[in-house]
DNA sequence: GATGCGTATACTGTATGCAGCATGCAGTTG
DNA sequence: CAACTGCATGCTGCATACAGTATACGCATC
């Protein structure tokens, strides 16, 4: 993809232009499925009709199903010989290991960050925090969400560790329903805040240590304002 | 699947009767496609012509695009719009990356299985492994190789925790290969066995701290030992 | 001779058709 | 009346057909 950047100098090449995002229909389809799980249209426990399903979405089977496929080796979907794909359902324990994984990953992750990161990439993720406060300021809940799962990311993004990343988010993406409905409270979403300013600060002063701590805390915290809800 | 177990007990039930192992085309594919990029039939960098692949696999295009989306989601695949799926390549750093989060992984694991693991379970790892030292004294490196793989599969299972077990499967799976072709020098490969031989008496008495050390500088001379075939 | 353009070919992306299996219902038999 | 068997229906699994796009080659032009 990157390998044919090197153009003749003669040719005139628009430096700002981006290349046209051409996303192919089972990669559209993952993230709307993945949404739609998210946002509770999909319950777990549901078996998925691919006739059904394919019409809603506008799309042929043969997409949908290799959409299908992507999201099982995910997690997010169990396929079932000859009866297809059920969306994936989370005891408690499940949950609890997920969280678990994540901590450890977040802990890793926080040192790597403290070490590897630019002062801009760190000031990427100050800019989203401080939008996230905003956010917080109005309770606007669900973009709170959205930049909260942003910062989670760039967070690992400033690892500089490919590998973690891809094994953080695909936890991640299976926990994603489960985030959402918790934080329900103000009590608990003004502690999250609270464990969000302080692992700005961490990871500014680059204090690897101390920011794995808060990290592995705020995960500690997070199976706390999620459990009852399972 | 297991909700109607309960069965009249005038019914003759065969008690020892398996029920059939009926895996479906593409995943099989999936495992087919594996093998073939860790036996280095599909090197890394190979762009997948599906048509060809198909006829060899003796399979239509359909499960075999199942399988590749799979696959994608694994990290061994990359697909490009229009282009279709490349083997991935990766470089030194990729590796490293990899092996540190395996390291991480497998030190947590450590720690787990030593609280958690029934004696049983144990047992039957360090079955496994006196089978592995059986193939070391011959010297026979496929077998060898494969028995590696099941323990520190095993390993990961005697966590009991299926998260962390399937974060380090999807990564495992990456580094097969480079694992595969590593490991050829004698003096290597013995010192590979003394550490093998460390881990399974440390998850044997149980000593989760020691057993996590061992592991992560296994990880670190499995570094050692792959990274000049980078 | 080199460069640029146009066309042909081949491969990917998507839709659809067909076969086999699961499931629910009705008929039948004890 | 209960339970089991046979059948109809609907859905998944796979194959194939068609459309759109990348790529390579040849031709024309400078």
């Amino acid at each position: 993809m990157t390998m044919e950047t090197a153009q003749p100098a003669s040719i005139a090449v628009a430096e700002g232009a981006q290349p046209i995002f051409r996303r192919s229909l089972h990669d559209e389809v993952v993230t709307r499925i993945r949404d739609m799980i998210i946002e509770g249209v999909l319950a777990p426990g549901t078996r998925v009709n691919e006739t059904h399903l394919g019409q809603t979405l506008g799309v042929s089977r043969t997409p949908l199903r290799e959409a299908l496929k992507f999201l099982a080796s995910e997690g997010l979907i169990e396929l079932v010989t000859a009866r297809g794909a059920i969306v994936k359902k989370f005891t408690a324990k499940d949950v609890r290991d997920m969280l678990d994984v994540l901590s450890v990953l977040e802990a890793f992750a926080a040192r790597l960050a403290c070490r590897e990161a630019s002062d801009a990439a760190i000031a990427d993720v100050r800019r989203i925090h401080d939008r996230m406060v905003d956010r917080y300021a109005v309770r606007d809940r669900l973009e709170y969400f959205k930049l909260n799962q942003q910062i989670h990311s760039a967070f690992l993004q400033l690892s500089g560790n490919a590998a973690l990343e891809s094994a953080h988010t695909s936890i991640q993406s299976r926990l994603k329903r489960i985030r959402y409905i918790g934080n329900q409270e103000p009590q608990k979403w003004a502690a999250a805040m609270a464990e969000h300013e302080d692992m700005i600060r961490f990871l500014e002063t680059r204090d690897g240590e101390s920011l794995a701590r808060v990290v592995t805390q705020h995960m500690e915290h997070t199976w706390e304002r999620v459990r009852q809800t399972l």
